[in-house]
RNA sequence: CGGGGUGUAGCGCAGAGGGCAGCGCGCCGCGUUUGGGACGCGGAGGUCGACGGUUCAAGUCCGUCCACCCCGACCA
């Protein structure tokens, strides 16, 4: 490709509004442009990167069975009311209506296209398993899109869809994707981990997320470097220490002005802050009888806790969480700064699991100005649901050895469930077993986005001046850069020329550079674009005997003769490619 | 949805006591220059986010709305 003709230019400053490496860099460099909030146009660039990044996954899923298909990106409204989720989900399903006023949605998952068409297609254990996958846009209307490529609503993304009888398959297809979206991110020179994560509202029993460990994430992650533990603090656990027992001692209310905070009041009656229970109001929407209710929660956890919502919502099966208005706290008759579940109704009342095991706890005693001391569960209050809610920090001990966690921020750029039957008994997608019987489908979902990924490894592999992009999804392996080019019988010219003509020919990936731009522009933009391999034809490298190879990521600089070009040229790629893949290591999940 | 911020040329920004809409980069033409974002001369490019109001006169004052960014809520 010549940079004459590219269809996008380089900006020397970046729009003020991109604040993350990835997003500055990849719009300066002519890879991205913006036409909304998280809707974004993929330039020639990034279009080459991307279809690299699918080809990887392609080869990677095909190796483990997978047949491509695609899917419709537009689906009426009813096979998603068929599985419940048109009402489950909210806003950030975009839906509209047709001309005849049928309802209809944007697809920002394809569970429901697919059990449509397997229901129909699949009738005889004969016919599993099946591993489909598609790469295609998805849409969903994130409330708040933001970091470049990291978060967008418009994204394309690789979903696979495993089908099995039983779940021993299911966990074979599971295996299998585990070892292959490692696989994948180490061709794409990208380090993961895999964690424990939440099933949310897929549904299913089991689910990892491939994390991209990095500040600007947004995933709070918990690992435990002695045992290995390694979970989404959506649902990190870790081990809680028992407070010592003692003798139930009289409930007692005390005066305690202006103690509205656990800070407050542990200062005040000098105690410390794990003796104290303090409430997190919050309205749930549940499902009552097929009604949705808004439904005032206390949540409890000990003073030196904080709440974990994910774990709340699963807790009691809600829906939705928000924070509670003081007017909806009030209207049940508590007092926010002094409230308790005591002498409470009307309110569902949720406590972590270590406060039925901690005497004589301070608590609010739904007046003004007044708190309770030894207040015990059990014989104070009681609550309708004790669980595991209590969010886990950092240095809190491992779940698994006790060690210490250390929190981390992370990029999901992938994840794989065990959806089990949810769908397919929801559909009646099932088959025909040996033994006559009709049984669901067991299913598996497991998604790769591949701008975000893209976006990652841009957050891995740059500097102040540009990308620097692994070999294996860079949009050319080679810059060519002439420094030639100014006059019609230009000698630099016309060997970067017959340079150019001669890689092309060898089947190597060539960007070049045959602007009439000065250098230091030539440059820039090279180091800007962040091909891996530049290659320069100037006067200087032809009186020195041929044409300058130089990595991106280096700073030694080579001399080829003309002759060897092309050889040479390929021995680098070649080498390049083979130290990625010289890091692709098998990785097995571990129970 | 709550809090904060920003909308003026493709990008980065100035202009704010109301009175001809500017600068740098980029772009076009001519010439010089050529190993790390060159220089000279000449040029093109704007419904000043939108709508409404005040005024002889609005980029500037007032109101409403919209878009985008950041923090939070949210996130299969």
């Amino acid at each position: 490709m010549r940079m004459s003709k590219l269809f996008s230019q380089t900006l020397r400053e970046a729009p003020a509004d991109a604040e993350i490496p990835s997003h500055r860099l990849l719009v300066r460099a002519g890879y991205i442009r913006q036409l909304a909030a998280g809707i974004f146009t993929a330039m020639p660039l990034a279009h080459r990167s991307l279809t690299k990044i699918e080809d990887i996954m392609r080869e990677e899923i095909d190796a483990i069975g997978g047949q491509e298909m695609s899917m419709p990106v537009i689906h009426p409204a009813e096979i998603w009311k068929r599985t419940g989720r048109w009402s489950k989900v909210g806003a950030e399903m975009g839906r509209f209506k047709d001309r005849n006023g049928r309802d209809m949605a944007l697809a920002m998952t394809h569970e429901e296209a697919v059990v449509d068409i397997v229901k129909d297609e699949i009738q005889s254990y004969r016919q599993l398993p099946i591993l489909i996958y598609h790469i295609q846009t998805k849409w969903r209307d994130d409330p708040r899109p933001r970091a470049g490529l990291i978060r967008v609503r418009e994204f394309t993304m690789k979903d696979s869809y495993s089908l099995d009888r039983d779940w021993e398959g299911l966990d074979r297809q599971y295996r299998a994707h585990y070892q292959a979206y490692f696989k994948i991110f180490q061709r794409c020179a990208l380090p993961v981990i895999a964690v424990e994560s939440d099933v949310g509202m897929m549904g299913g029993n089991m689910a990892h997320e491939f994390m991209y460990l990095t500040p600007v994430g947004e995933d709070t992650l918990l690992l435990c470097e002695a045992c290995g533990y390694k979970a989404n603090r959506q649902i990190a656990e870790f081990q809680k220490e028992k407070p010592p027992q003692e003798e139930e001692k009289p409930l007692e209310k005390v005066e305690t002005p202006d103690a509205k905070t656990i800070k407050d009041l542990t200062e005040l009656l000098d105690i410390p802050d794990r003796k104290t229970s303090k409430v997190v109001f919050m309205m749930a929407t549940l499902l009552r009888e097929g009604e949705e209710i808004e439904q005032l929660v206390f949540a409890i956890v000990r003073g030196d806790m904080e709440l974990n919502e994910t774990k709340l919502a699963n807790a009691i099966q809600a829906k939705a969480l928000r924070p509670a208005e003081e007017e909806e706290i009030q209207a049940v008759g508590a007092v926010p700064g002094y409230a308790s579940p005591i002498g409470l109704d009307r309110v569902l009342v949720v406590v972590d699991d270590l406060i039925p095991e901690s005497p004589n706890m301070v608590a609010g005693a739904n007046e003004e100005e007044y708190h309770y001391l030894n207040v015990n569960y059990g014989r104070d209050y009681e609550a309708d649901v004790v669980a595991d809610i209590a969010a886990a920090g950092d240095e809190d001990p491992c779940p698994q050895c006790g060690a210490p966690l250390h929190e981390v921020r992370g990029i999901e750029v992938g994840n794989i469930f065990k959806l089990g039957t949810w769908y397919s008994e929801a559909v009646g997608a099932t088959y025909q077993d040996k033994d006559s019987q009709e049984k669901p489908i067991v299913m598996g979902s497991y998604g790769i986005g591949s701008g975000r990924l893209l976006a990652s490894i841009v957050e891995e592999y740059h500097d102040e001046y540009g990308l620097m992009l692994p070999i294996s999804v860079a949009p050319y392996e080679v810059h060519l850069v002439s420094l030639g080019g100014f006059t019609e019988e230009d000698e630099v010219q016309a060997v970067a020329e017959s340079v150019y003509e001669r890689l092309k020919a060898g089947g190597v990936e060539v960007l070049f550079d045959d602007r009439d731009e000065s250098p230091g522009v030539k440059f820039n933009d090279a180091d800007l674009i962040g091909v891996p391999i530049r290659l320069t034809v100037g006067a200087r490298s032809l009186e020195e005997g041929g044409v300058e190879m130089k990595l991106r990521d280096e700073q030694e600089r080579t001399l080829i003769s003309e002759g060897d070009v092309v050889e040479r040229v390929q021995e680098t790629i070649d080498r390049l490619h083979q130290e990625i893949m010289d890091n692709v290591k098998p990785q097995t999940l571990e129970e």
